[in-house]
DNA sequence: TATTGTTATACTCTATAACTATA
DNA sequence: TATAGTTATAGAGTATAACAATA
């Protein structure tokens, strides 16, 4: 039988597994800000292109709400949008507070071309990972995911 | 057997793994930054102190260079750690126009703490997983590294 | 009275370019 | 001539606070 001594793998082995996590965020993060950037975006920027492709025109409210920023914080990030012909901001039908955000079909181009991307990365990182292992390594992902959002009360 | 047209799922698991690994990436950063923040710092500054708590005293020049970003910028990052009282500016030896960085005891005292911070977080995201999963989900890992420092000759 | 978006202000990280002091 | 670090300047993302128009 082991005695405490001889198990100091234990939380060892974790420790290299956590630190691959931040390494995989890191690069990750490095290749994705030189994807957009390829197309003169910004990660945050991006963000908001990403956001209304999959939902639909909404108010910079709304999109301050789903990118978890301030209002201000919206307004200078569709100012550079707009200059760029990326996004279009019209008038709210019934709020006249409010300002109603939609792509551009250009911002639409990029958009797509950044799904693209995205499902090219997707294919060259597990297109040949058989299926049973992509499937184990996706549920420790989210085995992750539970656990940093359990353990980050505030994480939205 | 199958035609073509019964495997279009082959794709959209891996672009759900990719989703899970931006996930992951997300609030993994988002965990951190509140984690330094906590002690006053920043994510930028944390890298600072890591890289000096891990490699020892250093020229800023060097600083730059592990750390990937410009000479002055370091000088930002430091100007503000050592108001802090985090790390010390030494004259070098022997060029004179170098300066050794190094922790304060305070500044030891700060990384350990994160350092401590890091092992809780690797204990309770992997700390009750079974060696072997663990290990298979670590290579997975490691084999994303591989493929994106590939896939992005920018890498450093 | 509450909400939408903006102006005003400030902080942090980042970069390039020009400059000083040394090699 | 080249290198180490700084000053000068700029841009991007982020935040809070005050304000105008509208609900």
């Amino acid at each position: 039988m082991k005695s405490l001594h001889d198990m100091p793998e234990g939380p060892g082995i974790a420790r290299v597994s956590l630190d691959r996590l931040f390494e995989v965020a890191e690069v990750l993060g490095a290749m994705m800000q030189r994807g957009v950037a390829e197309r003169g975006l910004t990660t945050a920027r991006a963000g908001v292109l990403w956001a209304l492709f999959h939902d639909g025109p909404m108010t910079q409210r709304a999109l301050a709400g789903q990118l978890g920023v301030t209002p201000r914080n919206v307004t200078g990030l569709l100012d550079a949008l707009q200059a760029d012909g990326l996004v279009d901001r019209a008038a709210h039908p019934t709020d006249r507070r409010a300002t109603l955000v939609a792509l551009t079909s250009k911002g639409r181009n990029v958009t797509e071309a950044l799904r693209g991307g995205r499902d090219e990365l997707a294919a060259v990182l597990f297109g040949d990972m058989p299926p049973g292992r992509l499937d184990a390594f996706t549920a420790g992902l989210e085995t992750v995911i539970e656990r940093l959002r359990a353990a980050d009360p505030s994480g939205r």
